[in-house]
DNA sequence: CCTGGCACTCACGCTTCCTGAGTGCCAAGT
DNA sequence: ACTTGGCACTCAGGAAGCGTGAGTGCCAGG
């Protein structure tokens, strides 16, 4: 159906429109490229191509456009992931390395992907609901007021007010947190929902009206999966000369983190690298767009995602090089503290 | 100088290219506003003001439009901020109120801000430094691995991890807690660098190599003023069809914390309200915008400022009501947790 | 000092024209 | 059966020309 030379030939497009930016025409690709054939010849192809919706013409008597079905063939069979130079990877390494925290390694990781890609970064918060409770910390900062620390294996620290609804001594404290401890550490917090519920019985009467407020933001706290934050950067490489339009709509549904939330869940339910094309997307303003996105995690596990979201007419290979590599290293980050 | 009427023709200039967008002319002027007086009349005084540098004509022949110059002069003396309606204040307080955390408080805030003026709202994190120790936590992840937590006043949870050099005991941890919350609750972060520094002397020799690294970290992260994070939203607000211009370096610039820092530095030294309008703005990308910005904090001191980030053609009168009022409310938030 | 009148200017929108890159198709060549 | 050169055709985009109207500056009279 489409042979060899006409795989080529859609390969040879893609490659010169993502650098020029201008529809491509029969002969320039001779030229540049060398197919050794006449520009008649490759008309013919393109026609071809175009018929099976490969490609398109803006308008008659232009060159052609790769279409998002051309994308997709692009991607999945004509090219490969352009790994990063040595170079690339060791700066990567040691930009990460510096990091201290969670927050610190997220926001690094943005800015690499947004500067190696020149484009807009999107990162995903590793998910607190399959990590592991490391250690619950109360704080007693008013005989009627906790601080409630809660820290996971990922690093990542949450804290809540909770306001008494009788005053406290430190010796009720202690016994909290230690009850705390006990049930909790190393558990993943998905089921620690479970056990702080039926904690209660543990505590001695007296005691059972505070110990039930602070379980009970713990537990808003766990269930609660809308915290997952996501951030973003690089959103200057939006105002690239070219798509404009549409840019309005892109920045809207960037800060939509619901939205966002969303279309990185649909991307690919594993780690492995995935690729959405344009109208493949759902949400309405980014169907101009492509998304390049990979889990990461630390150890088999894929705490969360990480994308890079640019034109449709993007440099696949490049892109997706850069993302796997972050994925990867920022994995390993995280594995270590 | 300039008499009473001319003033009256800047100010009535101002709102209609405010509100229109396009040059205005001297009969639009007296056909909008009620003015009674002739056109002719109006030219003259218009003519007057474009010598004196506070409006300027795009080209020959089009109508007037103000300068920074005019701008500052309307927003110092022919304007008075517009005070939200009651509804918006009630809308304001509940939405905030609904805030629990500083992380929160920030990004509600900022989602306030972009909303209430459809620009792109930008929000300091409370200092550290000015704020007051409320408490510290160190928690023994693994023998030769601590947490430190630190808690302020401002409900600024600041955390990090530590490698000893040497395992540790539980008591060893209590000792260090005790001795670092002793000496620094209810200091002023300021302070705390100092008292910390002189802090190794009242540990036994046994113990020192640890705590002093817990201590540097400690102060590396008090001494850290750079930590001092902003955050923005409404960006989406950027695309209105009319300033595309500079768009590129108004995002670029928002991304660089460092000169997002220097510019809310620069604004104003106080807890007042400040308005920095075109040219006045010393950051290149930012010279086609105008930033009103105002400090916020609880009681008496200003924590950090939080402004709005327009065109320069902005709506200064509602844009100041709503960075004011917000500014006051976040305060009152702060104040109460 | 205000006003009406008048000549002048010029950005913007409109049409028109032209050019050149690019196409589709066909008939001849391999 | 594919490739190729030739040829007529199309059409976006830029250049040039034109008209219009909003807006101006200036002046002379109230």
């Amino acid at each position: 159906m489409l042979d060899e030379r006409k795989l080529a030939v859609l390969r040879a497009i893609v490659e010169d429109y993502v650098s020029t930016n201008e529809p491509v025409g029969s002969k320039a690709l001779v030229d540049r490229h060398n197919l050794d054939v006449s520009p008649a010849t490759i008309r013919n192809d393109m026609a071809v191509l175009e018929e099976q919706g490969y490609i398109a013409q803006p308008h008659t008597s232009a060159g052609r456009v790769p279409t998002d079905k051309g994308y997709r063939l692009f991607v999945d069979r004509l090219s490969h992931m352009k790994p990063l130079s040595a170079a690339e990877r060791r700066a990567i390494q040691t930009y990460l390395a510096q990091a201290y925290g969670l927050d610190d390694v997220v926001m690094r990781t943005v800015r690499l992907l947004a500067q190696l890609t020149r484009q807009v970064a999107v990162v995903q918060y590793p998910s607190l609901s399959r990590s592991v409770v490391r250690h619950i910390e109360l704080v007693r900062l008013a005989p009627e007021r906790l601080l409630v620390v809660l820290i996971t294996d990922t690093g990542r620290v949450e804290q809540r007010m909770v306001d008494l609804p009788e005053p406290c001594e430190d010796e009720d404290v202690a016994f909290l947190r230690a009850l705390l401890n006990a049930s909790l550490d190393g558990r993943r917090l998905t089921d620690a929902v479970r056990i702080v519920a039926g904690l209660t019985d543990s505590v001695p009467p007296a005691g059972r009206a505070n110990a039930a407020a602070v379980f009970s933001v713990i537990m808003a706290n766990l269930a609660e999966r809308n915290e997952e934050r996501i951030v973003f950067g690089g959103t200057a490489n939006l105002a690239a000369p070219d798509f404009s339009q549409g840019l309005r709509d892109v920045l809207q549904a960037l800060e939509e983190q619901v939205v966002l939330m969303r279309v990185l869940g649909d991307a690919s339910d594993e780690s492995l690298l995935s690729v959405m094309i344009g109208t493949e997307n759902p949400v309405e303003g980014l169907q101009t767009t492509s998304l390049v996105s990979s889990g990461y995690g630390s150890g088999g596990e894929t705490l969360a995602k990480l994308a890079v979201l640019g034109p449709t007419r993007m440099d696949y290979p490049g892109t997706m090089g850069a993302v796997s590599a972050v994925a990867r290293y920022v994995g390993e980050i995280l594995m270590e503290s």
